[in-house]
DNA sequence: TGGTTTTTACTGCTAAGGCGGTAAAACTTT
DNA sequence: AAAGTTTTACCGCCTTAGCAGTAAAAACCA
């Protein structure tokens, strides 16, 4: 996964919606030059922009690891339910 | 997934490599305060900071949403081997 | 085709991220 | 308990991300 990966994905799920970088931006709190930006893959991003613009096109991100299920076994105590 | 998250996992899988932040952010290319910084989930570290310590700790990121088919069906066209 | 919308690509500005250095606190290890 | 290591938490410096504004190019549509 590169910035540049990141970009087609959200650039696809935005054009998918039907919002222009003016409405997005305004959506999800963020300048419409960040969406520029990010679409065309700007690996210097900050996680807070990018997350907020993933949660206004319904992406979810998640990790993936060979430990992760340790992780989340350690993490998870007590949850059961 | 919250940078609370994140940083929570990363500290995790470092932990369980043994390495010491020096160590593990002269491996990853990025200075100890980045990774002091990304542990105790900064919302604003930068996407290339945050990934190039994931690719030493072996954590991949992954994107999913209801259109994520529907993008690589799309995207992979061609891609049939 | 002409008019509207969107995207691209630049600008200057301000706020803050990333950096190494440092020193005290916390923790290991012998 | 002492020595060594790691982590925490600060500092100042330099670079740059994010921002709105703008204008030209491109895409869209009636």
């Amino acid at each position: 996964m590169t910035a540049q990966d990141i970009g087609s994905i959200v650039h696809f799920h935005r054009k998918r919606s039907g919002l222009s970088r003016i409405d997005c931006a305004a959506l999800a709190g963020i300048g419409k030059t960040a969406i520029y930006d990010i679409e065309h893959g700007k690996p210097t991003v900050q996680l807070d922009t990018l997350m907020k613009l993933l949660h206004v096109l319904n992406i979810e991100m998640v990790f993936e690891s060979p430990l992760m299920k340790k992780y989340h076994d350690e993490k998870g105590k007590g949850v059961h339910a």
